[in-house]
This record gives structure tokens, sequence and C-alpha cells, in this order.
DNA sequence: CTTGGCACTCGTTGGGATGGAGTGCCAGAG
DNA sequence: CTCTGGCACTCCATCCCAACGAGTGCCAAG
């Protein structure tokens, strides 16, 4: 059905236009690669291609330029995740290798992220619910209020007031503080609760409503609450591909200040070997038709605790951006989990 | 010098180009303004006001526009402060009356500013150097690894691993954790090092140079590490303004990319009472020509410990922008000193 | 000091005309 | 059956030019 010949000459077209961005036409494409026939040869193709729905015309009389299933078969079948230049690792090195704790991380992450690729940059926080626990520290800031502190394995820090339903002695913070921690240090989150369920009746029974308070709250902590947290770099980025989007930049900035439109287009964390890739119509978000998101998921070996990824116009250089994807992932991978634990 | 109705056509010049965008001319301004005079006599002060450089035209027989120090007269001695409505208000409330911790507040108030001004908005964390201790909790990860969390009264945590150059015993953590918030717990940041200066002494002499190490990374987390952290919110805002920005807005967003920049562009901490404008060239930072930041101390009652504020192009409405930065300063000032402490 | 009149400047807008890139189709060659 | 050169056609982008109008500066008179 869809031949040799055509893939290359649909292959030449995402290139030729993610290079100019304008249209291109049969005879461009015959200059610019060797392929072998004359122009209307690919006059030929380029209207089976149209026909197909891979590539599209602006207008009658203008060159092609590549439908969203264009590109998607373009990063399915025709092109590969390009390496990084060893410029490019250094510069991962070299941005990676002076953060002292997890927010600098993240910080140099994303920061990274947006000068590599030169697209917009979206780093997740390693997700609470998918790590362990290193230690809860309670700390009494009055007879009824407490001060609780979550720490992950990853460094990450979570921290909350309780208003107790009575007061507590500090003696009783502490020993709930060494039963709490000598149950659930080193456990996943997500086996917290069961963890937890019985200590509040290990206690001295005036102590319980207090024990209550405090667990439930760390529960929510854990669990329910956002839990996801998502910074953003490289917006700058977007305004250079103005052209690229037909009802300009604004709405996609604006989009990019929800939490919850960045989840979503983060979208479920995944394998760390796969890298996502949503073009177009393919995000699940109104007004993101002109860009796409190319995700992966990071974490210690190749368990995924978070993702990370880029957005960028439709028009974007697939193979060199998952290439850059790829590796920062890996690289923070390491950072956060085998370089510290 | 520059009498009274001169003055006035300044400030019908400044807001009727702040409302239109559009060069204003002797005969709108007659028709906007009940000005008592003719577009003749208009024209005759408007020549006098582009003498002292108050205000320019773009272009021969175009009308006039505001310059810097146009917007600067206009803001010292032309307009008050306009207060919020009601609506305003409530929408205050709102935002922030949910926040259940720090980081919750700072990315509230960097939304809400941003909605309120339609502007770039731009919150400092509460600075540590300028707050008081509210805890240090010491955490053993290894006989030879320790985590430093510092908790700051504004509810700010900080916190650093720290190699120690020999084995710990815990019942030495918790000795020198003791004896550290003894000394240390509700004094201003800034006399931690003189507090702490005898502590490993105190201690048995194997046990010091641990001591010593912790209590150097304390010491450096607090003071000399950037301890300044700005979030930043509504940039796509700035994308609404294009028009304002000569060279596009690229490289402001760009320059907004920086803490560096940011922290220049807020200034240095002061009075919340005094409503800082920057305008134009007045901002220390290359490539800002175009814009004005709006900016304002919070803090416990009338000290001021972090600063917020808002970025936007010359042409803004002051009066209304100062009201809702200094509304929202005072706000988040009681929410995170007195409704907490 | 203010005002109406007036000539002048200059950016903006709209209408054609032109050029060129690109296409589709077709007939002929391999 | 596929490829190729030729050719007519479409339509966007560019340029040019004229008309328009908003706005100014200047001046003489009130």
């Amino acid at each position: 059905m869809i031949d040799d010949r055509r893939l290359s000459v649909l292959r030449a077209i995402v290139e030729d236009f993610v290079a100019t961005s304008e249209p291109v036409g049969s005879k461009a494409l015959v200059d610019r690669h060797r392929l072998g026939v004359s122009p209307a040869t690919i006059r030929n193709d380029m209207s089976a291609l149209e026909e197909d729905g891979y590539i599209a015309q602006p207008h009658t009389s203008a060159g092609r330029v590549p439908t969203d299933k264009g590109y998607r078969m373009f990063v399915d079948r025709l092109s590969g995740v390009k390496p990084l230049s060893t410029a490019e690792r250094r510069a991962i090195h070299s941005f990676l290798d002076g953060a002292v704790d997890l927010d600098d991380v993240m910080s140099a992450t994303v920061r990274l992220l947006a000068q590599l690729t030169r697209q917009v940059a979206l780093v997740q926080y390693p997700s609470i619910s998918r790590s362990r626990v290193r230690h809860v520290e309670l700390v009494g800031l009055s007879t009824t209020r407490i001060l609780l502190v979550v720490i992950a394995e990853t460094g990450r820090v979570e921290q909350r007031t309780v208003d107790l339903p009575g007061p507590i002695a500090d003696v009783t913070i502490a020993d709930l503080r060494a039963k709490l921690n000598e149950r659930v240090v080193g456990i996943p989150f997500v086996e917290v609760a069961e963890q937890v369920a019985t200590l509040a009746d290990s206690l001295a029974a005036p102590d319980r409503p207090a024990a209550r308070a405090i667990l439930a709250t760390l529960l929510e902590t854990v669990v329910e609450r956002q839990d996801e947290r998502i910074v953003l770099g490289g917006t700058a980025n977007l305004t250079r591909f103005g052209a690229d989007f037909p009802h300009s930049v604004q709405p996609v900035l604006e989009a990019l200040e929800e939490q919850v439109v960045l989840l979503r287009l983060l979208g479920e964390t995944q394998d760390p070997e796969m890298i996502s890739v949503r073009i177009g119509a393919e995000n699940p978000v109104d007004g993101m038709q002109s860009a796409s998101v190319i995700s992966v998921g990071y974490g210690p070996k190749d368990r995924a605790i978070a993702t990370l990824g880029i957005l960028g116009p439709t028009r974007m250089d697939y193979p060199g951006t998952m290439g850059a994807v790829r590796a920062v992932a890996r690289y923070v991978g390491r950072i956060l989990f085998d370089h510290d634990a």
C-alpha cells in the first residue's frame, strides 16, 4: 500500500519542514535529497500521501506540510532517537553535579532541559506516594499544635501543622515519633496506612485522639494531597515559535500556568525505557492542537516515580529532542537515587 | 515653571495612553477630558511638556506618548493608589484562605497577583536570614551521614545532607539536637552563629569534629546560601502586551528565567508602607527598558522579611496595580504571621 | 494667554498589477 | 505499470501608488 519511496518522501518532507518552517514543494525536495527521481514523480507520491492524510497543503499552489498523522508516522517508523553530542553530555553533568538538595536538582533539571531542547521544560517532583519514607519528624509548636515533617528517600520534604484536640506532653510526642519511625522508615509510602493503623492503640488512652489527628494528617499529606508538583522552565522558548501557533502562543502559555494541565500533559508515569510522544490533537488538553509533548519517566533503576519532558510546537526536531529528554531523565534518576542512596 | 493645567494635561495623556495604547492627540484630549480650553492651547502645553521631556511623539504628526520621566511624574505627583473593589478583596480571601503550608501560600499568592493585576507576578519566599528559628532537626541517615532540616517561623523548610568526618552515635545526635534547639529556637537566624559558636566544645572531644561539620552546614544553609527563592507567575500576561515591547517579549521572558535577574528586579527589601515603582530604564537590568516593576515588602506587622510585586509594560495602570500589590502584600503578611504565630 | 485657521507632514489603508512557486494533468518514453 | 517533461492554472506574497486623515506647528487676532 504505502511503499518505501513514499515513506522516504514523507521523511524528507518532515525533515525539511522542521528545518525551514516553510511548506515544501516537489522541486525543493529533489534538490535537497538524493531521491533519484524527478519532481513529477514526487508529486504523484505527495498526492498519494495527501490522500492518506499524512501531509496537507495550507492552500492550493503551496507546498506540503506534515499533518499530525504524518508526524506520528515519522516518529513511529521513520526516525530513531538521536544520541547526544559530547558537548551536550558535558552540559548535563555540569548542570546537575553541583546540586545540593532536591529543589536544586529539580530547578537545575528544568533549566537544563529547556536549554538543551530549546523548548518548554516540564519536570515533576518525585512523587511521594511512589517512593519510600526516610524519616518522619514531629515538632511541638505549642501544647496543642504540632508540626509534622515528612521526608522521602528522594529528599523531598513535606510539612504540615496539626491542631490537636487537646494538649499533649513532650514525652508523648517523643514516644510517638519513635514508634512511628520504627514502623515506617524504609517502607513505601503506600504501605504507611496499614503500618500505622494500630499505632494509636498502643499509646495510653488519653493520648490516642491526638495521635489519631497526627496520623490522619500524615496520611493526607502522603496520599490524598496534591502530592504532585511540577516545575516549568523555558517558556521564553515558546515565543520563538510564534508562527507555529495559529492562535498565538498566549492561550498555550495560559494553559501552562495550571498545574492540572501540566499533569495531564505529562500523563501517567511510565516505564523509563518508553519515550512517550504526544502529537498535536493527541494531547488531552484543549488549545494544544499545535503542540507536542515528549515525556519519559525517571527514577531508580528502571522503576519510574515521576515524569519529565518538554513541550514544543508539533513542528519540532523529534529525534534530537527525544534523545535529550531521555538522557536527562536517566541522569536525574542516577543523581537522585544511585548516587545518593 | 510647570503649572497646574500642564500637569492635568500630562495626567490625561498618561491615562488615555494607558487605556487605548495609542498616541494621544490634542483634539482627543479635549474631547475625553473636560479641560475647558481649546485643542490649540493644549498643543502649546504639550509642546512645553515635550520640551521638558515628559512626553514624546513616535514620529512627526502623531500624538504624544508619555516618556519614563512622564510616568515617573505621574506616579509621584499625579495619582494616588487606587483601593480595591470588594470583588477584588473577596478574590484575595478566597485565594489565600485555603493554603495549608508555605508552598501553598506562595503559589496561591503568585497566581492571585497575576490574576488581579493581569501582569507578571513575582513573589519572594520569606528570607530565612530575616526570620526566626522554629526548629532544627537532625536525622541520622547512616553512621556518617546526617540530614539537617531547618524550619523557620514562616514555615519555610530547608534541608541539607551532611557528610561527617567519622561515625557518630545516635545518643550524640540526640544530645546535639537538644542543645542546638535549646539555644536557637525563637531567635533570629542572624544570631544563630554567635549562639552556636561554643556549642561543639560542650560535647565530648571525640564528637566535636562531627558537630563542627553539622554546625558549619547549618550556618551555610542559613546565611551564605542563596536563601533567596522567587516564584514567578502570569508570564502569559506579557504576551498580551507584545506591542508594548519594541523588541518583542522574548528577551524579557528570557531574563525572567534567571533568579539573579528577578532578585535585582525586586530590589532591596523595604518598608511595607512604601510601594516601590521602577519605571523603564530605572530598572537595574538590561532589556527591561519597556518594563516597570511595582514591588513592596511584606512580613509581620511593619517589619519586612521579603518582597513581592509585579512586572509589566511601562504602559500600565499604575494606581490600580499599586493598590493590588499593596493589598496582597498586607494580606500575605497577615496570613503568614499574625494568624499563624 | 488663548483661540481659530491653515498649511504641512507622515503613517496607514486599500486597490491593482506582477512575479513566482507550486500543483495537477496528460501524453509519451522506458 | 512507472516515470518523466511539458504546460496551463491557481493563488499567495510583494510592491507600488494614491487617497486619506489624524495630528502638528505657526501665526495673527481676540
